[in-house]
DNA sequence: TCTGGGGTCCTAGGACCC
DNA sequence: TCTGGGGTCCTAGGACCC
């Protein structure tokens, strides 16, 4: 049987949500009616579009161009500041609202999420209807609009809410995808960004058609294994799951710009150390630890780099994070102007033992830790090598590890 | 008045072990 | 003295997404 999957992305979510805020508080217009832009803060030097009207996009605004240039675009451009703690209120209304109808949604991000249909159409009827109800029932009852995408699959369901916005539903089933996805640019394809794009341009596939019926051997020379899952996205092939479990984080990171290009090393000490308390803290609330420690730089020319330290036992102490980042700090000094600082937490663990000497007579060994040793051990020489023990046997090597 | 911050995934090369 | 390859781990960097 097919699966039915729906992609809900909001329209302008973070100018549509700071509409709301503002009328909310009686503010006289709505400025999804306007020529106006959400912008990062310019004094500090984050002055860049984060979402814009209808109104501004139709004047080529886009997402992430600088506020200049922007105001270069549209000279009695408005620009309103962002407002994290309500987009996350709004974020979490709309998922609760979708959650009345089923739990298998996957959230993708603080705008859209993937929502399941297969198992619940009986209940519901027909997609496409279903769809139409939801979306009115979100404008109605929160305020602002979505577009609906609706197909056999999480790519294709994502491509459809990106046709013609805003508040509409499409379907872009298997047997419309030659007909409406082919003639697309390439660069609208999910996973085709502007690098990717230039270089399929240069052999002449400008389509996403093109994509699809493009030469395995050339794509793989050029691509590798990411040629390939191209191709297959261009045909519209994604068999991954809608996974509507909480996803646990993989790395937990913080970056600041600096309100001016900073020389030296000693000066970044002081913004390591809050960088540490920063990601600390959040690694604590997940009573989590981490093996990696990254830093990021960013020059005064915009090029990024990083080093990292992978830790023999994992750590969430500010204190640690900090020794540690300076220590990398020091080791990628370049003796440039540096724009940007960041720390970033990776390889997280919820236990803070990672090795056990199995000669070790005083660890606090606990079952949980017993399986996590067998995981990696099993890892490491083969699945048959714990599971074929039998459950005496375990018990037994349990007892000689205490 | 130049150009954010939070992520994920992939690749390539070197070290190291068997 | 000479010569493998397979596998894993680690690091750096790149691309992409919202």
């Amino acid at each position: 049987m097919d699966r039915i999957i729906l992609h809900i992305d909001v329209n302008n979510a973070f100018l549509s949500w700071s509409a709301l805020y503002l009328l909310k508080n009686g503010f006289p217009y709505d400025i999804r009616d306007r020529y106006a832009v959400i912008g990062g803060d310019k004094s500090k030097r984050k002055g860049i579009v984060l979402a814009k009207s209808n109104k501004a996009k139709k004047l080529g605004i886009k997402t992430a161009d600088t506020l200049y240039s922007a105001k270069q675009k549209c000279k009695n451009l408005e620009i309103y500041p962002s407002n994290y703690e309500w987009y996350l209120k709004m974020s979490k209304q709309l998922f609760n609202l979708l959650s009345k109808y089923t739990n298998e949604i996957e959230i993708f991000s603080v705008d859209e999420c993937f929502l399941d249909y297969t198992n619940i159409k009986k209940l519901y009827g027909n997609e496409i209807t279903f769809a139409y109800k939801i979306k009115e029932e979100i404008k109605n009852t929160l305020g602002f609009t979505v577009n609906i995408g609706i197909a056999n699959n999480k790519l294709c369901a994502k491509m459809a809410s990106d046709f013609l916005k805003p508040d509409n539903v499409h379907t872009l089933y298997q047997n419309e995808i030659e007909t409406k996805m082919y003639p697309l640019d390439v660069g609208d394809l999910f996973g085709v960004g502007k690098k990717t794009k230039e270089k399929l341009k240069n052999i002449k596939i400008n389509t996403i058609g093109d994509l699809a019926n493009a030469d395995y051997k050339t794509m793989y020379r050029l691509f590798k294994n990411q040629g390939v899952e191209l191709i297959k996205k261009a045909r519209g092939i994604d068999d991954s799951l809608v996974v509507y479990w909480k996803v646990e984080p993989k790395g937990i990171g913080n970056e600041i710009t600096l309100k001016e290009d900073i020389m030296t090393k000693e000066e970044l000490y002081p913004y390591l150390f809050s960088l540490s308390e920063h990601v600390g803290l959040r690694i604590r609330k997940q009573n989590k630890y981490a093996y990696v420690v990254v830093v990021t730089l960013k020059n005064n020319h915009f090029k990024r780099y990083n080093h990292q330290r992978k830790l023999a036992n994992p750590t969430s102490s500010d204190e640690e994070i900090y020794k540690i980042a300076c220590s990398i700090l020091s080791e990628m000094w370049q003796d440039e102007p540096i724009r940007l600082i960041g720390i970033r937490l990776d390889k997280l663990t919820t236990s803070k033992i990672r090795q056990i000497s199995l000669f070790d007579k005083d660890t606090s060994l606990n079952v949980d830790v017993l399986e996590k040793l067998m995981d990696e051990i099993n890892d490491k020489y083969g699945s048959q090598v714990i599971k074929k023990a039998s459950t005496d046997q375990k018990k037994l090597f349990h007892k000689r590890l205490k």
